[in-house]
DNA sequence: TCATAAAAATGACTGATGGTCAATAACTGA
DNA sequence: TCAGTTATTGACCATCAGTCATTTTTATGA
């Protein structure tokens, strides 16, 4: 028991080290332009071995997105644990969600990557695919917890069902920290170009907006 | 002359009708699992014919993706003619961008993509680029106005820089439709079976939100 | 310690596919 | 009709994801 259980060890020991090594092949060479034979090089194991711990290179990218959603959700969860009112932790979360980006754009990538297959249709019912789908539930729960504490403590007006705008709130962030993202990678996208602000201010605004649309009008 | 042009005239139009053939090849394969070969099949001609009209897969992709906006735009162009509120122009988009994305999933699709490839850096400063990136200021742009207008007609609050809220507008109402495509099309995305809502209530929210977080409070 | 079996690792190989180009066909104007 | 120009073609090439027969390492037990 006691063997078998350090065989398990060191294979996850060694998952890891390969999901390292294919980030750091991708740092360099772009996203999906890392093959297959580079990433087994850099991980110093052989292409077949590459496969035992991947069935395919989607299967990889997949991990890598599991990973950063592990590491993003971790900080969600820890903002929820604050003693703020509802539109605070909100708007925490938003920030928390940016420097994410900032910190580790790759696993943005990976995060974009693994909704563009998942519409495809690929990997359906894998593992992997489900402990993505897992971490994509936590994120929103997340939100729906900080919307529900707002609703009670009355940062937050209760006119809205909190899991449509749970769906909302998600889908917008994603959405602006997409175009936090193009401004700050892309050295492209003249449109972005030509508008002066940075990040902090446009999510800033973001948060501003959705502070305001929620807010309790107080009136009655 | 007169020839040369009819020459052209042709050229385009045969482009038309590869690009249909492709988007024809993708609605029944899916979006990246169409070959090149497939897609010179259905529009009966060689691959090396294909070729000559687009460089590359990818630059079939952008056309595809070109001509998505092109439709789109001229929709959205036509929603700032009408004599309506700022703010009734930005929820009028917001309904026309998603019925866009009810009735041409495909192109939707494309537009992910674009941005993908945008993001890898390929096709830089390739005219096809330009032309999607000139298709992505014109509905930016669109944005702009109607809130330049509502700030105006006093049915949206003049706090926000009108560009920033552009981008802001633009970013989230693509990420809320992306949410909206994902609940339409992918029958994965456990998370957004669970929760119950329709689209139409989904946009109907969001754009509640934003014109409660816009709306002037008339106070002073 | 050695022999044997089981498990892990490997990289040469295959198939699929994006992209090229020399050869061919079609067209044009005289 | 014919020379020259332009358009079209599909056989071919290079790349890369994924496989599998073989080799290497590890575990077991006498």
């Amino acid at each position: 028991m006691k063997k078998l259980s350090r065989k398990e060890r060191e294979r996850v020991i060694k998952r890891d080290l390969i999901i390292d090594a294919a980030l750091h092949v991708m740092q360099s060479k772009g996203f999906e332009h890392a093959t297959m034979d580079e990433i087994a090089e850099a991980a110093e194991i052989g292409k077949g071995t590459l496969y035992l711990y991947f069935k395919s290179k989607t299967a990889l990218y997949l991990a890598i997105s599991e990973r950063g959603s592990r590491l993003l959700n971790d900080q969600l969860g820890k903002v929820l644990l604050l003693e703020l009112p509802g539109i605070s932790l909100i708007e925490k979360m938003g920030f928390t969600y940016l420097n994410f980006i900032r910190e580790s754009p790759l696993y943005f990538t990976a995060f974009n990557y693994f909704e563009h297959i998942m519409n495809e249709g690929k990997m359906a019912n894998t593992p992997i695919m489900e402990q993505c789908e897992g971490h994509a539930i936590e994120a929103m729960t997340y939100i729906v917890r900080a919307l529900q504490i707002g609703m009670q403590d009355g940062s937050i007006k209760k006119s809205f069902d909190p899991k449509e705008l749970g769906v909302i709130i998600w889908g917008a962030s994603k959405g602006v920290m997409h175009m936090a993202f193009l401004k700050n990678n892309a050295n492209h996208m003249k449109i972005l170009d030509d508008i002066d602000f940075d990040l902090q201010s446009l999510v800033s605004g973001f948060i501003e907006l959705l502070r305001s649309g929620m807010k309790n009008d107080l009136k009655s």
